[in-house]
DNA sequence: ATGCAAGCTCAAGTCGACTTTAGGTCAAGG
DNA sequence: CCTTGACCTAAAGTCGACTTGAGCTTGCAT
């Protein structure tokens, strides 16, 4: 439980202070209260952001992740929390498979790595859903 | 080798024709020609856009991907095609261990997972790298 | 007491990735 | 020949995720 302010922070998570501002104001991290004007964390901030970043390098947006904090109440979203890691499932078959595409088109020896038969079939499998949910304002 | 217009690549891959021609003006897919005005692709185009919106639902930048394509000689380019792989597999690992994390978290009985000093372990190894290079204009 | 580095707020700006709008073209069918 | 619907372009707009700028505040060292 140790007290940090924002410097701090921004040395040991490596991301700027405008950052941790923006993130606060969507409420996906909290501070633990204030010195004067200035904000102070708890440390724990810095597992919040490392799975935030962790999170935004793999695709997720800041409201997707902020789903992985809702425990606004004694309970936990345990629920949520399952259907999340099942969604990362998926996402990583799809890596996995894009990979293994990858992987081989810098072995084939075909001229161009979309003639050649077996990397289509790493592609074969995705591409019919349409991507994740736009928000379309209004839905 | 079939020639296809546009509102056919729409059907079949899903994507709105301006995401196409966005696409194409960003030198991500090629049409081969056109009938009057009307733009014709080959049906190539269609796993060229299954990688794209793969790549893209796996957090990848519309210029990261492009890089996937860059044979704009005899030779592809095999090394940045391996790079991209391994790199593929580090945010392979990553999720792995977000999934394990989440999935821990909706299992365990602690009040907040945050307090879990299993998942703090999760995260750990993680958060250590800044995350993904922001173009800063000027650097 | 004073200076100032480090924080702060609020508004505006930027960037990537598209979408929307407004007005034009044209091949094919009636 | 004329209409029409699918397509076109160029420019502007939108959205998320931040960053930057301008001007204000303050704890702490001197």
């Amino acid at each position: 439980m140790r007290v940090m302010d924002i410097g701090e922070v921004v040395k040991m998570s490596g991301l700027p202070a405008s950052t941790l501002r923006y993130y606060e104001e969507k409420g996906l991290i909290q501070s633990i209260g204030r010195h004067g004007l200035r904000r102070l964390f708890d440390s724990s901030v810095l597992e919040r952001l490392a799975l935030i970043s962790l999170g935004r390098s793999t695709g997720f947006s800041l409201d997707e992740i902020s789903l992985f904090f809702t425990q606004n109440g004694p309970e936990i979203d345990r629920t949520l929390l399952a259907e999340k890691a099942d969604e990362l499932d998926r996402k990583i078959q799809e890596l996995i498979r894009m990979r293994d595409g990858l992987k081989h088109a810098a072995k084939c020896p075909a001229p161009s790595h979309f003639e050649c038969t077996n990397f289509q079939r790493y592609l074969k499998v995705v591409g019919k859903n349409p991507g994740r949910k736009r928000a379309k304002l209004g839905g």
